[in-house]
DNA sequence: GGAACTACGT
């Protein structure tokens, strides 16, 4: 009866009655004589042969003429004519001769219920579902076929829910479900999630005694294995005394599903002990699940032992082991094995196309997109949807706007994703304006939008420096529309905000979506937690910590790793080194932030601790490593080491130094006193110096006072950076220390040509949970003469002689009478104006410490037993040392920035 | 018994 007839899965009508084949039969009677000629005198006979024949040729529509006559004489048209005729109505999909024929069947109650159904199964299988339904329910008489029409019309629908109806209704009706009917009926139970109907079914077939059959025990396994009840599915299996190859693929796809790989492993391991070997479809669900679950190489090494069984990987292997890298990021393997795939002569199908195409989207790969675009054109995916939806995502995301209007245009259907793939390429273009006229003709086109939309939206108008618009539909949203923000929604604004620098703003807008009970995610953290790496947003970071933890988010490595590198940059190295310790899987990024940690708090034997770990047990070191290695030897003087380092970094790790690489042993050279050595290796350097370069050779040649390469390295920079004021006014002491008189003059010039402008000095600092600001001269804090007292009396034990320093007074940044810089209002405030004595001060600055102020810290974190965090923001060296920590009177930075 | 892919937020 199941004949796999071609039946348009949804009611289309253009689709339902194909326009050739009109055609086809309107041709053929007139190329052969007709076998025998109508007349009036033939008997029901001769009608009936002629009926045969029209079922065979068409044209179907004469068939109607026919019937009308027999029925104009008087005669009945026997029932298996009307079965003849409707089958081929089904065949040819011609459902207008079928509605001519119910027509003259009727629902009397003498006309057969056989051929009653079969009316209700050729409305169905012409994808006329509802009016099958409609003859359906208008049947007096219905017995197991009529019901089994219909249950299996429905099935193959997919309204489960319907399926499961019907059977409660037949099951009043005294009907009885047959072995080929039950597992439609389950499988129906399965998909809607009716378990307990399908348990009722399964307790029914136990006390009727017709659990024995093996297809029937199969289909409620299936049943239970594809709900996620492999506890029942795991008793159902270990009770069977017949298994076949569809009980274990049933089991072993049931604990794929639930993520239970190791078991569906073990399965799959032990079915052959009895006597049923893995085929090609076992395998595929094996690996599909481990690509699925981003074991990718275990996937692989499978797909090569099966085919080293003899079996032949087909387009489900590949696609599945293809989609796997491309959705692990590991896109250029993904493309890999397409062209393998192809090579090995296999037909990729949508799927496979459509995920390569979202790897070429995320390595924004243009070329090899517009290669697989043409691969889909030939292979005929023109007209599959997730096809052209990957390829519009992919033209965006590579840039290609018009190109992907065009396939845009051109897809005949079009669904949310497709919409939103061409709004959100919009949104990201920054194009708005384009965005939210997509956005109303979706609507026109009756698809109605959802929350990727909006979201897409919000933060295509928050990139545009649009915060009303933005805000304005994030508040629509829940209004306006049935539709629920979600996560994503919140994080669209808290980036849109971290964009424009408003971390606080950003802060209150993840607080708030915490009271709304809305769960931040791994994306929340990422962005938040680098706007966080400052010295002063300690507490910040701890509160996103404390937020991860719990949420269970820190089991993911990159918001773990972000951690590490956050927390390092707040003046803290004792939590990176924990949450170090406490991942279950390290990557290349875990120990890289790591040991900059290290590095950028000056411990150096630590940094180089972790780098020989690293070797014996970790990933094979990067370029970051060895910028941060590097360092590590420079701050302890080892120049060797670091030398030898460096030219690992070519001999060992085939890695093309950068100019990190090269701005570090700048470092190591100019730190040691080697300046010819730095400058000579400056000249040598196969890359254009850049400014941090410069600056790592002005830092040396300022401290080991060589004015004259100081100011070469200086002006170099100034070439560079013309604007900045920092170079600029560091320049002009060099200028004075060296005593030259003509050069100041050139630089005021390059002074009015850039206008530049001093920025007011100021320095934040965290304090007794509130954030402080101090500028230059800040009296307007309270109490302050009580603070310029304090800094007074400090200057006068500050100025002892300093035995670190020697005779050297650095005539730079020098505090004139009435101004006091930042850092020393904030000093004095915290350790006089506060309550309780602080353990830590922690304090960012806008512009770079003069030597005074450090040396004023390096004496106040030793007579007030008080470690100092300061960084300068604008610190126009960022080589080791990011920030100064002081501590028992000495400077993390061994007086050297 | 019958597989999987695409869109927002870093």
């Amino acid at each position: 009866m199941d004949k796999n007839l071609i039946i348009p899965r949804q009611s289309r009508p253009s689709m339902a009655i194909p326009s050739h084949i009109g055609t086809q039969f309107e041709l053929f009677p007139k190329s052969t004589k007709p076998i025998v000629s109508f007349t009036e005198r033939n008997d029901s006979k001769l009608t009936d042969i002629r009926l045969n024949y029209i079922c065979k040729n068409g044209p179907l529509s004469e068939a109607i003429s026919v019937i009308d006559s027999i029925a104009h004489r008087g005669s009945k048209v026997r029932p298996s004519t009307y079965i003849n005729l409707l089958e081929s109505c089904i065949e040819t999909g011609c459902v207008e001769v079928g509605r001519e024929l119910h027509a003259r069947i009727g629902l009397v109650k003498e006309v057969d219920c056989f051929v009653q159904t079969k009316v209700v199964s050729m409305y169905a299988k012409c994808g006329y579902l509802d009016d099958a339904r409609k003859m359906f329910d208008e049947m007096r008489e219905r017995n197991l076929f009529t019901w089994s029409a219909m249950i299996g019309a429905c099935s193959r629908d997919k309204r489960w829910r319907e399926v499961v109806d019907l059977f409660f209704n037949m099951m009043e009706a005294g009907v009885f479900p047959d072995d080929f009917l039950l597992p439609k009926i389950l499988q129906a139970c399965g998909n809607c999630g009716d378990f307990e109907a399908g348990k009722l079914i399964h307790s029914l077939l136990i006390r009727c005694g017709m659990n024995c059959s093996l297809r029937i025990n199969n289909s409620i396994l299936t049943m239970y294995a594809k709900g996620g009840k492999l506890d029942m599915a795991k008793r159902l299996f270990d009770n069977m005394d017949k298994r076949d190859r569809v009980t274990w693929n049933a089991i072993i796809s049931g604990y794929c599903q639930k993520g239970e790989i190791e078991l569906a492993r073990k399965y799959f391991d032990t079915m052959h002990e009895e006597g049923i070997e893995a085929r090609l479809r076992t395998w595929n669900i094996l690996i599909a699940s481990y690509s699925h679950l981003g074991h990718c190489d275990v996937a692989m090494d499978l797909m090569r032992k099966m085919e080293s069984f003899g079996i032949t990987p087909d387009v489900f292997t590949w696609t599945s082991i293809i989609s796997g890298f491309a959705q692990n990021s590991r896109t250029i393997e993904a493309l890999v094995l397409l062209g393998e795939m192809l090579l090995a002569g296999i037909e990729p199908t949508g799927i496979t196309i459509t995920s390569a195409a979202s790897a070429c989207a995320s390595l924004k790969s243009l070329n090899t997109g517009v290669e697989i675009h043409s691969v889909a054109v030939k292979m005929g995916f023109v007209d599959h949807m997730p096809v052209g939806n990957s390829l519009i995502d992919m033209y965006c995301k590579c840039g290609e706007l018009e190109t992907a209007q065009s396939v845009f245009d051109m897809m005949l259907e079009k669904d949310i994703y497709t919409w939103n793939s061409m709004i959100g390429g919009y949104c990201q273009a920054g194009y708005c304006g384009k965005a939210h006229e997509l956005f109303m003709k979706m609507q026109d086109s009756n698809v109605p939008p959802n929350i990727i939309t909006w979201n897409a939206m919000i933060s295509g108008y928050i990139k545009n420096g649009d915060e009303d618009q933005a805000m304005d539909l994030f508040q629509r949203i829940e209004k306006d529309s049935k539709i629920k923000r979600n996560t994503a929604s919140w994080n669209s604004l808290i980036s849109g905000y971290l964009q424009f620098g408003q971390t606080d703003k950003a802060l209150g807008i993840f607080r708030q979506m915490q009271s709304f009970h809305v769960r931040p995610n791994s994306v929340t953290m990422l962005s938040l937690l680098p706007a966080c790496a400052n010295l002063v947003s300690g507490k910040k970071v701890r509160e996103i910590h404390g937020c991860a933890l719990r949420r269970n988010l820190l089991s993911e490595r990159a918001v773990a790793n972000s951690l590490i590198d956050t927390y390092a940059k707040t003046g803290n190295i004792m939590y990176p080194r924990a949450i170090f310790d406490g991942m279950s899987s390290k990557d290349i990024i875990t120990w890289n932030s790591l040991i900059a940690g290290y590095v950028l708090h000056g411990c150096s034997e630590s940094a180089l601790s972790l780098f020989d770990q690293m070797r014996k047990f970790g990933p094979r070191p990067s370029r970051g490593t060895f910028a941060s290695i590097i360092y590590a030897y420079s701050l302890v003087g080892m120049v060797d080491e670091g030398m030898h380092a460096f030219s690992s970094i070519v001999e060992h790790y085939q890695i093309r130094p950068g100019l990190e690489h090269y701005s570090a042993v700048t470092d190591l050279l100019g730190r040691s006193g080697r300046l010819v050595e730095a400058m000579e290796f400056i000249e040598n350097m196969p890359v254009e110096p850049d400014s941090s370069i410069w600056a790592a050779l002005l830092t040396a040649c300022r401290i080991h006072k060589n004015y004259g390469l100081a100011i070469y390295a200086g002006e170099r920079l100034l070439d560079l950076e013309p604007k900045n004021f920092l170079i600029h006014k560091l320049l002009l002491q060099m200028y004075a220390l060296f005593g030259k008189s003509e050069d100041p003059l050139k630089l005021r010039k390059h002074e009015k040509e850039n206008t530049m402008v001093k920025p007011l000095e100021e320095c934040w600092m965290e304090f007794e949970n509130m954030v402080y600001t101090f500028v230059v001269s800040d009296r307007s804090k309270p109490c302050s003469d009580k603070l310029l007292s304090w800094i007074q009396r400090i200057a006068i034990d500050v100025k002892r002689p300093d035995p670190e320093s020697g005779i050297w007074i650095e005539e730079e940044d020098k505090e004139d009478v009435s101004g006091v810089h930042c850092e020393k209002w904030a000093f004095a405030f915290a350790l006089i104006d506060s309550r309780s004595s602080p353990q830590s001060i922690r304090i960012v600055k806008n512009l770079r410490m003069c030597r005074d102020c450090h040396r004023t810290a390096k004496y106040i974190s030793k007579a007030y037993g008080c470690e100092i965090y300061l960084s300068g923001s604008n610190c126009f060296h960022r080589g080791a040392n990011y920030f100064h920590h002081f501590k028992h009177g000495h400077c993390s930075c061994q007086d050297y920035w």
